[in-house]
DNA sequence: GTTCGTGCAAACGGTTTGCAACAAT
DNA sequence: ATTGTTGCAAACCGTTTGCACGAAC
């Protein structure tokens, strides 16, 4: 898409088909893909894409606030695409991810917290998705 | 000291000189160490352990619940003492990992997240400590 | 023609595993 | 004798890096 190429231009990033590629599936994605789930998406659209560069590149959109890498797994990076924020639910069957919306959750921090000067928070929720629960 | 060996025995753990190293550092601990931070510190109780026995132990230890893996970071995993639940602040300048107590963060969840069964959760603050900030 | 992006393969750092020696029961 | 524990080295997996080629300005 032609307003994707723009996209990435107003963030100060050439693009490339490597990185249309990458954007495509990372951007649009409600899931939360480590570096090899979009590797794997990416060859699909772009065979030529190597690993390194898909590593590269999402870098190069942390760096650019185009996604956020979170820490809520062992031994690898998930991927946020980043619409604002929120807190995540981690399913402890599955390992799936799912994003919460932040008025679902209503924190209130207490005084003694006066000693950290808090740039943001999440709330990080863990265990099982029931059955007959709605779309996300 | 004989009561640790009680304490490892009580959860099934064959008391082992490398065992108890690794307990001594892992549990009388409000740091957030590394494993290898671990191995650093118990290579001087006890020379002989190697760092494969000190994962291996550290996973016995997350196995019979005497500690709790935390994936805060990226990279790496961190071990958390564990005394009852609490939330957890992350210096951004030094990636050091404070303790924040249960009662410090007020937590009210919506109904519209009875899609999923949580059994826990916490809440992850990330931001720089004040200079002149009391203890902990 | 200099800069930037890429692919490949090698390197890297944290963690796990196979195995042979060794206690403990 | 069986079972469990250890040390070592090698394997492993996610990620980064060095380098030479190629495309873009």
């Amino acid at each position: 898409m032609h307003d994707l190429i723009m996209f990435l231009r107003e963030n100060g990033i050439q693009a490339t088909p490597q990185r249309l590629a990458v954007a495509t599936v990372v951007l649009g994605s409600r899931t939360h893909p480590t570096a090899d789930n979009v590797w794997q998406k990416v060859r699909k659209i772009c065979p030529t894409a190597s690993r390194a560069t898909v590593y590269n590149t999402l870098n190069l959109f942390i760096e650019k606030k185009l996604v956020k890498p979170q820490f809520l797994r062992e031994g690898t990076v998930v991927f946020d695409s980043l619409a604002g924020p929120h807190h995540h639910f981690i399913d402890e069957a599955t390992g799936r991810i799912y994003d919460v919306p932040w008025d679902a959750v209503k924190v209130r921090l207490d005084e003694s917290l006066e000693a950290f000067d808090i740039h943001a928070y999440q709330v990080v929720m863990r265990g099982r998705r029931r059955r007959n629960a709605p779309k996300n």
